[in-house]
Parts: structure tokens; C-alpha cells; sequence
DNA sequence: TGTTTGGTGGGGGATTGTGGGGAAAAGGGG
DNA sequence: CCCCTTTTCCCCACAATCCCCCACCAAACA
């Protein structure tokens, strides 16, 4: 269960800290992988496993099994936390989020997301006004 | 249990490096085949035992599996990692693939699968629609 | 004020991607 | 059966990168 939301520079090797109180989590292994907004998305290796399968049990047929094993084994990267307890973020997942000289933290439940500055920025806004309309759909059930 | 994404060069010689994570699940050899969808599947050997084996199961009849056999063993390669983990690519394997210069590496769970560029941007593309729609089907309970 | 925890930075050895040389083996024609 | 050509495989080399480890410092805490 993550909370929370912090801010930590990338450094010139491309390491990030992962907030101290998260690393027990993910000392078994990290799994990285990109987000459905521009984000990367961190889970504890087991949580991963998890979903994994629940979405592999969607896959009736062999065909899509395989097309959902690349996607989601394929934009996934697997890493351990370093002796300081940072990761190496790799250049693709970088990119695609944008994450440059500064990256926003955010315990997200089950997993951990890290933003860059500006998305995250905009991603807040727009969520919380989403957030009053969701909560409101939720109450009528 | 095999992850993301990589992309390697291939040598003048035919020669295309697995990415060092894998190297240890292939030491005990590799077997190369043709994809369903055009790429080449590498699977480590006894992780092709395995599945040889749960096709023959299934095939109840003599004539069923005859013919199996001709075409999963006749299709495949079996080869060794050379020194420095290196894969020498059968020319019709190669050819299938349509991998010429460089090749997209993917951890696919179970098995590694080898792209072109092309081929491997247009399926990427085409299972990503795929889990997106899963993903939303989720949503929906 | 001494101690511990945690964010930041960097040095250096080990690993890895890439290229190539040369011996061993395979294959084919005379 | 021999010789020449071609291919295959093993080994070495080198530059770039990765990763493990140590150091520093500031803040928190007792």
C-alpha cells in the first residue's frame, strides 16, 4: 500500500531514489513499464506477477495470448534497487515520460508512478476535477 | 520468465547477441523456430521439451502426430551460444523474419522473439490496441 | 551535541556489445 | 582419393557501459 507524493532529482548516471519507506516492497525486484497516461510505472515484482496473470487469463484464444505476452512482458524492464536503494531507469521508459533532471513520486495504492514535473502538473489538475464526477458515479451504485 | 525490450545489431557474419539477462535460461542450448506472426521464437531447450511434449499429448492419433512432428521439428534449429552469448541465425530463419542489419529482441514470458524493425512496429502497434481494449473491459466490473 | 537516516555524487572494476582473425570442419569437383 | 574452397566455430581484442561500493552532507532525533 503506497502513499504519498515526493520529488528526486535523476542524476547524471540516470538514477532515481525510491522513497525510503517504499524500498522494503520492492527489494525482491522492480518491474518498470509504461503507463497508460505519460508515466512509468513501478510494481514490486510479485504485485506484477500478479497482474499478469490476471490479465493473461482474459487471452481465450492462443493468438492474443501471445500478442498480450509481448506487449506486457515486452514493455516491461526488470531491475533491482541499487546498495542506496535507487533505481536505473531505463532510456525508453525515460523518454516516454519525459523524465529528465527531476522526477515526481506518487504511491498510487498497489504501485508507484513517476512522473516529470510538467506532466505530472497537468495530470493533477485534470484528475481532480475528474475525481468529484467519479466519486459522485460510485455513490449511486 | 523473460522481459522487455532490446535491439542488437547483426554482425557480417550472422551473429546476434541475446541479451545478457537471458544468457544463463539458453545455456543449455536454443532452439530457434518460425513465429505464427513473422518472427522468430527462441526457446531454451528444456522449455521446448516441455511444450513438444504437451502438443504430443494432444495429439491422440498416430496420423495426427506424425504429422505434428514433421512440421515442429522440421521447422526448428537447435543451436549454442557461442563465448560471448552470441546466436549464428539460420539464413531461412533469417530470411522469414525479414531480419537483415538489426533485430528487435523481445521477452515474451516464456520464449524470446526476434523482429525486424518494420514487422515489429506494426505488430507492437496492433497488440497494443489489443490490451487497451482488455484493459477497458477491466474497467467496466 | 553525538548519532542515525537518507538524498546526492563519483570512482573504478566488471560486464557487455561489437568486430575480426584463424583453426577446424564440411563440401564439392577433378 | 586428394585438394581446394567455403563455412562454421572458437578465441581474442577493445571501447563503452553498467553496477557495486564508498564518501559526503544535511536534516532529524534523542
Amino acid at each position: 500500500m503506497f502513499f504519498g507524493e515526493y520529488e528526486y532529482k535523476v542524476d547524471d548516471k540516470g538514477r532515481l531514489p525510491l522513497p525510503s519507506k517504499f524500498r522494503e516492497n520492492f527489494k525482491e525486484g522492480v518491474i518498470l513499464t509504461r503507463g497508460a497516461e505519460a508515466c512509468i510505472v513501478a510494481y514490486p515484482l510479485a504485485e506484477w506477477k500478479r497482474l499478469a496473470d490476471s490479465l493473461a487469463a482474459r487471452a481465450v484464444t492462443p493468438n492474443k495470448m501471445r500478442k498480450l505476452n509481448r506487449i506486457i512482458f515486452g514493455a516491461a524492464f526488470s531491475l533491482n534497487l541499487d546498495g542506496q536503494g535507487r533505481m536505473a531507469l531505463p532510456q525508453p521508459l525515460r523518454q516516454y515520460a519525459g523524465i529528465d533532471d527531476a522526477a515526481i513520486i506518487i504511491g498510487a495504492n498497489n504501485c508507484v508512478e513517476l512522473w516529470s514535473q510538467q506532466q505530472w502538473a497537468s495530470e493533477k489538475t485534470s484528475a481532480e476535477e475528474q475525481l468529484w464526477q467519479i466519486m459522485e458515479s460510485l455513490e449511486g451504485q
